[in-house]
DNA sequence: TTGAAAGCGCTAACAT
DNA sequence: ATGTTAGCGCTTTCAA
């Protein structure tokens, strides 16, 4: 507070404010704490504050004279200035920041896909700031409020719903926003990064028939999400694609793409007592919990039913038996939204265009031919 | 820019500025855009800015009549107004933002600690802005830069060095420091939340030496980390406990506590032909490596040789064989150090005090008696 | 090329 | 209980 005063005065003795709190931590605390200014660096080089901006602004830096622009450059150092972003973006309007809302980061899918997100945003110089949403729309809107508050200037989000009326809330804002992994009914003028989810299935579906598989389940996960909608879509299609007869009884919804979820669901279907030699899951959680169920019934993987998962996610490869997957291009995945976020802030007049990335059948051993 | 002269106007034909830009696009556009500020509600009203201020903020709620803030809570809502935290920030110089730095968020052990340091934070109103440094001592300064810039109120860091500048930086800006998992040499006015690394070492020795093992190796992380360093200290001081004979060819330390890193390790202990029938690891990442230089060399878990890990970090228990390891406590770690910034953050004049938890031993599939 | 002046949106003395 | 005033630290016309 009284540091204040100091600024006013840049001509009184320094350091002022920093011995003033009296104890003897003073004389343990290094120089720091005196905020510097723009407005010291000005007067210590005798020059307005303005220039110093124009100085420290890289494409202003040009209209002021190399000599001077040195002077000042040898000023911030020598007082230890350190710009204010906060009073920049005031200003500016710009917070060089990007929201980027997950389900959960505990999740391993995510991992990967924020470090491609960060990687993409920091190489052009935004920051992304993270949040867990546990899938709950409430928490989700109230974090959504506090990004607005810090002014971010777009959002990259990977807990889209089919329906989501927090999607309907950043395209009324008119905020960049860029769905990641899954997307949402009517992208509105959101543009989504995601994994072609129908084409993954496919791949697995085409690998268990082509083993032998005629009975093939579906642990399919929750409709409301794109990744639970498409995939169990996919599912269908790609029986039908390779004329195999698809039973109702074989195709369970989980409540959530999670272990435990998964485990229940693959309960349910081994209960309802309809024959079947291997299931296709909706993501590797899942199948990780059909694993569990398995082994509670007494059943091997594969020997008695073949397992597949989606994601390929980490360590996916060293659990027992290793994970059949589709392995998606996570970091990829981040990379393409940061880079079309950071675009739709440049061209805030075109649309952007989707991307639908390319997935890929990993072959390991929770899959094998039917006894 | 011409939204700023509507701002002005207040009581012209509104919405002006967002049709102005001439494309069809206006059309679609939803009201929004018309940046409303605490002026606009205060002049719907008919009462000053910093009335509505002062209804905004909890705190000074209490200074104004019931009724008008009434209406002014509607008036927000009616305008469709949203503080602007950077406004506020610059103000009050506390932006309820705190620095999180990792080494990275790919690593398993990161995201429950970072679950439990945003459910902290959140609960208390602050944000974590996250970022990782791939333990690059200059990619770690460019973004303390980059958030001391934005004016964090704290950090929190998991990246500490057992010598580490960058935790100096901090200390000489007098900005409340917490270190997280690793500490590091003198701590200075850092406080540090951490397992009892020596401890969590002790409990596999005794479990290994309980099971008949007389020769056990120890694979350590990097020494210049306190992790590394302590649980090689405590590796070393538990074998004497027990009384153990240590043999030097039966230690080596791994450049990273990576799976690549773990494997060589693995092999190099091998390679040395000095026998040994179990090997403490410094880490859950070195004891997958472990497994795979094993299944490289066609020897078998626990069979040939028993191994340990450190974190039990999720999955773990999943691999094959199940990894026997010491449970650390993610979660609260990173409860424990939200709570230390932010009680740093009140009472700047304390040091606060350090943490340290308790692990546990989980014994599972992967340590047996020796053949 | 540089300086002056105004203001981004908010809060906090200080008056009244 | 409310209004006045003066900034927080920066950028950006507009003049000179």
């Amino acid at each position: 507070m009284d540091l204040k005063k100091n600024r006013n005065h840049p001509l009184l003795p320094q350091k002022q404010g920093a011995l003033s709190p009296g104890t003897a931590v003073s004389i343990v605390a290094p120089m720091a704490r005196a905020k510097v200014t723009i407005h010291d660096v000005a007067n210590a080089v005798g020059v307005h504050p303005s220039t110093v901006s124009r100085v420290l602004n890289a494409n202003t830096r040009h209209m002021v004279t190399a000599a001077i622009a040195q002077r000042v450059m040898e000023a911030t150092r020598a007082l230890g200035y350190h710009p204010n972003a906060l009073a920049h973006s005031l200003r500016t309007r710009r917070s060089n920041t990007i929201g980027v809302l997950i389900p959960d980061i505990t999740n391993p899918v995510f991992p990967p896909i924020l470090r491609g997100i960060e990687d993409g945003l920091a190489a052009a110089g935004y920051t992304a700031m993270i949040a867990n949403t546990d899938g709950a729309a409430d928490r989700a809107n109230l974090i959504l409020e506090g990004m607005l508050a810090r002014r971010v200037d777009g959002f990259i989000l990977a807990t889209a719903q089919r329906k989501d009326p927090s999607i309907d809330r950043c395209v009324a804002e008119d905020i960049p926003l860029v769905l990641i992994n899954r997307t949402t009914k009517s992208t509105g003028r959101a543009i989504s990064v995601i994994t072609d989810d129908a084409a993954g299935i496919a791949l697995t579906v085409a690998h268990l028939a082509g083993l032998g598989h005629k009975r093939i389940a579906h642990i399919a996960g929750p409709l409301q999400l794109s990744t639970g909608y498409e995939r169990h879509r996919g599912f269908i299609a790609a029986m039908d694609s390779v004329g195999l007869e698809r039973q109702p009884a074989l195709i369970v919804v989980a409540e959530a793409f999670s272990e435990h979820a998964g485990e229940r669901a693959m309960l349910t279907l081994l209960d309802r007592g309809k024959k079947f030699t291997a299931v296709v899951t909706g993501n590797d959680l899942l199948a990780l919990g059909a694993y569990d169920a398995l082994n509670a019934r007494g059943l091997r993987c594969p020997q008695d039913i073949s397992i597949t998962g989606f994601n390929d996610m980490p360590f996916v490869d060293k659990v027992s038996p290793p994970l059949t997957t589709v392995r998606i291009q996570h970091y990829e995945m981040g990379m393409r939204a940061a880079a079309a976020v950071l675009e739709r802030i440049k061209e805030p007049g075109t649309r952007g265009v989707d991307v639908r990335l390319e997935p890929a059948l990993v072959v390991r051993g929770s899959t094998a031919r039917p006894a």
